[in-house]
DNA sequence: AGTGTAAATGATGACGGTTTTCATTTATAT
DNA sequence: ATATAAATGAAAACCGTCATCATTTACACT
C-alpha cells in the first residue's frame, strides 16, 4: 500500500485512479507550483485521459484535505503546491511567473500585531511581492 | 468648473457624464471599496442609467490616470478605491467583506529587503490579512 | 456659434477560468 | 457478490470582465 493511498484514505477520500495520478503528478513534476490546467496537461502526456472537470474537483477536495494549497494568483487563476506543514508567502516573477517562497518571522509577527490593533480575529493572510526575477533581468540587458 | 472636472482634465480623458458620475459615487458613497458592480448599482439608485461596461471602461482608465487603485480580492473579483497617494495594506473581514487599511513601516523594509535578498526587482505587492472583524465577533456571540 | 474629427458610449456577445449538471462508472462496506 | 453512495466524464452553465461595432458626444478650430 503505497504513501498515496494511505493520504487519501485518511482525508477520508476514496482511493480513485484520477485521485492518485493527480497526486503523483504534484509529487512528482519539477514545477512545485501548478495550476489545473497544467496538472490537466502533465496527465495527458503521462498517458492519462483525465478530464479537466475532475481535475478541478480533485484539487478542491485535496484542498479541503489540507494535501495542498491554492494560491489565488493576481488575475483570477489558481496554481496549487504540496501541503508540507510550514506556512509560507510568495514571490512572483511578473516576466516568467515563476514562483519562489520565502519565510520572515517579523512580517508575521508585524501581521499578528495589526489585526489585534484593529480588533480582528485573524484567519489567515497572504502576501505576494511582484517583480523581476534575476534570470529576467539579465535577459533584459541581453535583449 | 467643479473639482472633477480638473481631475478628469488632468489626467486626460474628456469631461463626459459617465465620468463625472463614476467619480462623484467614488466620492459620495459611504464604502470606500467598491466593485464595478456597486458602482454600477450605485449609479442606478441615483437615476443614471450608465452601462456595466462603461463602468469597468471608466475604472480601468481611471486607474491608468492614477485617481483610483484596483485590488484584486482573493478569487480573482476587483474592488476600486479612490486613490490618495498613499500606500497601504488591507485587513479583510470574511464575515460581513468590509475592508479595513493600514500602513506599516516594518512590513514595506522587510518586503524589500526579501526581494533585494532573492534578486528580485520588486515591482509592487498585495498584503491581505483575513480575519474576522470586531463587529462581527460581538455579532456571533450574540447569536 | 457651427462643424469636423477623434473619442466615448451602449448593447451585445465573447472570453477564460472554474463549477455545475446529469447520466454512467467505480470503490467500498456488507 | 452485491448494494449503495460516491466519483467520473462530457458538456453546458457561470461569473466577472473585456472587445466589438454602430451610434452619439465632447472638444478644437474656424
Amino acid at each position: 500500500m503505497s504513501m498515496e493511498r494511505q493520504d487519501l484514505r485518511k482525508a477520508g477520500l476514496k482511493v480513485t485512479l484520477p485521485r492518485l495520478k493527480v497526486l503523483e503528478i504534484l509529487e512528482v513534476s519539477e514545477q512545485r507550483h501548478m495550476s489545473a490546467e497544467d496538472v490537466y496537461k502533465a496527465l495527458l502526456e503521462s498517458g492519462e485521459e483525465i478530464g479537466l472537470a475532475t481535475v478541478y474537483r480533485v484539487l478542491t477536495q485535496f484542498e479541503g484535505a489540507g494535501l495542498v494549497s491554492r494560491l489565488s494568483i493576481d488575475g483570477g487563476h489558481a496554481v496549487f503546491e504540496l501541503e508540507d506543514g510550514a506556512h509560507h508567502d510568495h514571490l512572483l516573477c511578473v516576466s516568467c511567473n515563476q514562483i519562489e517562497e520565502f519565510v520572515d518571522e517579523v512580517i508575521e509577527q508585524r501581521q499578528r500585531a495589526i489585526a489585534e490593533q484593529k480588533g480582528f480575529e485573524m484567519t489567515e493572510h497572504s502576501l505576494y511581492i511582484y517583480g523581476i526575477c534575476k534570470r529576467c533581468q539579465a535577459e533584459k540587458l541581453k535583449g
